[in-house]
RNA sequence: GCGGGAAUAGCUCAGUGGUAGAGCAUCACGUUGCCAACGUGAGGGUCGCGGGUUCAAAUCCCGUUUCCCGCUCCA
């Protein structure tokens, strides 16, 4: 648990081909992480692992492949429009970032403030014969003020509107407002920061209109829904699962993968009747939670953390924490979102998204629990967790991925143990019955040594080495990862101990 | 975005004004033959980029880019 130790896991990534930092001959794109031939397999892996125990298993849930791009009117139904475009602005002198808006409103109120001394002023002078009423409309001081006021804000609402944030930036000067904590009045420029990336759509300039990459995946669930319920048939309570990339332009990332500006979503959607949403709830929290043990790290790695703080949408809400080697992150969170997706997208598309419940006779807008889990996170704890430096008794260290075997890129790696005497050529034979079950990697170069530490800092969890003696008796060694261990068996058992340690199905019906 | 640090071979780094280096890694050949440790040889660097000072710059100065750390912001 330290940042040595995350550098480590960050620079084994790239040596040992599991993550690429984005355009690295162009110096890099900033939060932009590409995956590579390791690193590929092993996202599969969990994307499979995933999708197996929602859908696969589940008769109720079913999956789909939304498109990123969707209609503009989505995000603003979905609240991401409003939500994530603040002007941001920064002081120079204390470093203290604000909302542009926020200063303008809390220099407005303290205006305000003024006309209200003015006021209480009024009282204490004139006592029980005070007019409020005229005393505000004729005051000279709370006129000024009240002009002041008007003035200002319809200012900074047409700067809002037209986003012309050099003018909201002027408005703060004009004002000479300073920074609470500094005191100074050196701004930096007023920056829009929108959590979405936009882009055009259309082929000519003055037909294209702004379509958004999707900063969730969720919402392509939610426009689905009545398409996949009416060809599905499927009755409530079901769910439609998705794997899908998302997009959210992070002001800060620097975190390898846990923060990055393109990454992948794991989520379920849950449409429930109204009223049964809490137990359905606590359902999937147990059970996404299991889904986390399964794989087989401490117990003590993982922390369910409800959320006191509900965002507008939930009714209640909790996030799974993995203790990354920078500490407690979360990992997946658990949202009983109501119903103010759907709701929110009758209002803006004007089409009914309701189910016909036919014991009670009557049609309603379903609440929804979702799953949602980052992709690129989990690879990540996998990896964290996984990475291991040991010392061994004769004092050498190794480095050793321990991944769970059924998600470990390469499941099974075949040698000779020398280049010479037909060893080869009876190792891939044995390696081309396998490949067709199991990922499998083929090496002749180098000691026997050397391959078996490479395949460990891979995370391979079984070496069949082939030998002299194989030629005479058709067995062959086979070492096991963690407790470098070996035994001998004849080659027709291969298929069937991979199997029996690799395979997903064990840990499913666990 | 601000402040600090860094940038030299694939990796880790040495090199404080005078011929571009080491270890590991890679490749070839040989050797060994069950846990990274042998031998010989080879390839690989516009010293992040641009400018300046100088007879001469990896080295000093200025600018710039990227990365790291911290702050700030945020699912």
């Amino acid at each position: 648990m330290s940042e040595a130790r995350f550098k480590k896991i960050i620079s084994h990534a790239k040596e040992y081909g599991f993550v690429f930092p984005s355009s690295e001959i162009y110096d890099g794109l900033s939060a932009v992480y590409d995956y590579g031939q390791n690193g590929v397999e092993l996202k599969n892996n969990i994307k499979n692992y995933w999708w197996a125990s929602m859908v696969q298993i589940h008769e109720n849930i079913v999956g789909v492949d939304a498109a990123i791009f969707m209609h503009p009117t989505v995000w603003k139904a979905s609240g991401h429009v409003d939500a994530f475009s603040d002007p941001m602005i920064d002081n120079r002198d204390s470093k203290k970032r604000y909302r542009a808006d926020v200063l303008i409103e809390d220099y407005l109120a303290k205006i305000e403030g003024k006309i209200e001394k003015e006021v209480a002023k009024g009282h204490k002078r004139f006592g029980a014969d005070f007019n409020e009423e005229q005393f505000r409309s004729t005051h000279p001081n709370v006129l000024r003020n009240k002009e002041k006021i008007d003035a200002v804000n319809q200012r900074m609402k047409n700067a809002l509107d037209e986003n012309n944030l050099a003018d909201l930036k002027k408005l703060i000067e004009d004002l000479e407002i300073a920074c609470p904590v500094s005191g100074s009045k050196s701004w930096t420029e007023v920056r829009q920061f929108n959590l979405m990336f936009e882009t055009e759509m259309g082929s000519l300039a003055e037909e294209a209109s702004a379509v958004y990459l999707r900063p969730e995946t969720a919402q392509g669930i939610f426009v689905n829904f009545l398409n996949v319920q009416k060809t599905s048939r499927l009755k409530i309570p079901f769910g439609i699962a998705q794997i899908g990339k998302a997009f959210r332009n992070e002001i800060v990332a620097r975190q390898f993968l846990f923060r990055m500006k393109e990454f992948e979503q794991m989520e379920m959607q849950y449409f429930v009747k109204p009223g049964t949403e809490m137990e359905w709830y606590d359902y999937w929290k147990e059970q996404r939670m299991n889904w986390h043990k399964q794989m087989g790290f401490s117990e003590k790695k993982y922390r369910l953390h409800d959320h006191l703080k509900l965002a507008h949408y939930a009714n209640a809400a909790c996030d799974i924490d993995f203790e990354f080697p920078i500490g407690f992150k979360e990992l997946e969170g658990i949202h009983s979102r109501t119903n103010f997706d759907l709701a929110s997208h009758e209002k803006f598309s004007g089409k009914k998204l309701q189910y016909f419940d036919s014991e009670e006779n009557k049609s309603y807008v379903p609440y929804v629990v979702e799953t949602s889990i980052g992709l690129d996170r989990t690879f990540l704890a996998v990896i964290s967790e996984s990475y291991c430096e040991e010392k061994l008794e004769d004092g050498s260290t190794r480095t050793v991925l321990k991944i769970p075997p059924f998600l470990t890129p390469v499941k099974a790696a075949v040698f000779p143990l020398v280049k010479k005497d037909g060893l080869p050529e009876k190792a891939k034979e044995i390696m081309d019955k396998l490949k067709f079950d199991f990922n499998c990697s083929y090496e002749e170069k180098d000691t026997i040594g050397k391959r078996y530490r490479r395949q460990d800092a891979i995370g391979t969890p079984f070496c069949i080495t082939v030998d002299h003696q194989t030629l005479e008796d058709n067995t062959v060694t086979i070492r096991e990862r963690d407790s470098m261990k070996q035994e001998r068996i004849p080659t027709e058992k291969i298929a069937g101990i991979l199997e029996e340690k690799v395979s997903l199905k064990k840990v499913l019906t666990c």
